[in-house]
DNA sequence: CTAAATAGTTGCAGAATACAACTATGACTT
DNA sequence: AAGTCATAGTTGTATTCTGCAACTATTTAG
């Protein structure tokens, strides 16, 4: 196995994430609006990662889209509003706040889940599952990194 | 191999894509940095495609991108001014016109590759070639999907 | 030859973001 | 325990991006 082998499926792999990138983004204003008309895509993204990842603090949302904690200090204060997020206090640490999904956006994310699901369904249809669960794995390692 | 066996894939694989997107965009801004100071998020992944994939019309990359035609005029406006974008009258159509990156762009973006090359090798570095040729191939055709 | 459609530009308004100043709380030092 | 510094979050301000709409120029269709 060459360098230049290793060069080339890393090229690739570079490649085809950028592909990726281009084509998730494309949907993201769609879905965002699926969840709720007023939902920009990055009040999606973060209502997403809360929803997905659970409850944390905005400071946490700021680092993970590196985004100003201005910025994400609105976009939380019109998830509130939109009764998609609560907000409660963080027990050790008087200065902080847990924000979490609501029932409601659990419920909304659900729904416009089964839609991408379709999508994502017909997407897959001639892959085994197998080869899913394989690319689901590559893709769970290489993203799997300790953070920078 | 059941339907609960299936769905638990694909839910892993759009977890693990929406991982994959929020990483990336963490570092598109500071990537569009590395290659001019000047270059926005927008400007940078438009620029990127063109370098990447060749030339085309704005409309084509509005079409890509989602993007309002009069955002991609701006954008593109500041690329030729920033001379990473070189304008040729389609010889087919009058109205339109091919939208190409220029030598210096192309130069830009292998000396920032280089960098991003190497964050990309560090993270690989314990992965196998045929590893990371089999992600790239998941991923290749994952995208590979006939346009919507 | 006229009418409808398309490529692109530009004016305008609204929205999102960054930056900075500010408050409140916690951590650390002495 | 007091003082200093760092941190969580909010808000004011300015800039920038984007979408919408009106407009020009060119092509295509009837």
């Amino acid at each position: 196995m060459s360098t230049a082998d290793r060069d080339e499926a890393t090229a690739s792999l570079e490649h085809q994430i950028a592909m990726l990138l281009r084509r998730v983004r494309r949907g993201t204003a769609e879905r965002a609006a699926l969840v709720h008309p007023d939902l920009h895509p990055t009040s999606y993204s973060l209502l997403f990662t809360l929803v997905d990842f659970g409850p944390r603090r905005a400071r946490e949302l700021a680092e993970m889209f590196a985004l100003d904690k201005g910025a994400v200090s609105r976009v939380v204060h019109q998830l509130v509003e939109l009764g998609f997020v609560e907000r409660t206090p963080d027990p050790d640490d008087g200065r902080a706040q847990i924000l979490a999904a609501t029932p409601a956006a659990l419920t909304r994310f659900e729904e416009a889940r089964a839609g991408r699901r379709k999508h994502l369904d017909q997407r897959l249809s001639d892959w085994g599952t197998d080869e899913i669960a394989e690319l689901a794995a590559g893709l769970a390692r290489f993203n799997d990194v300790s953070p920078e």
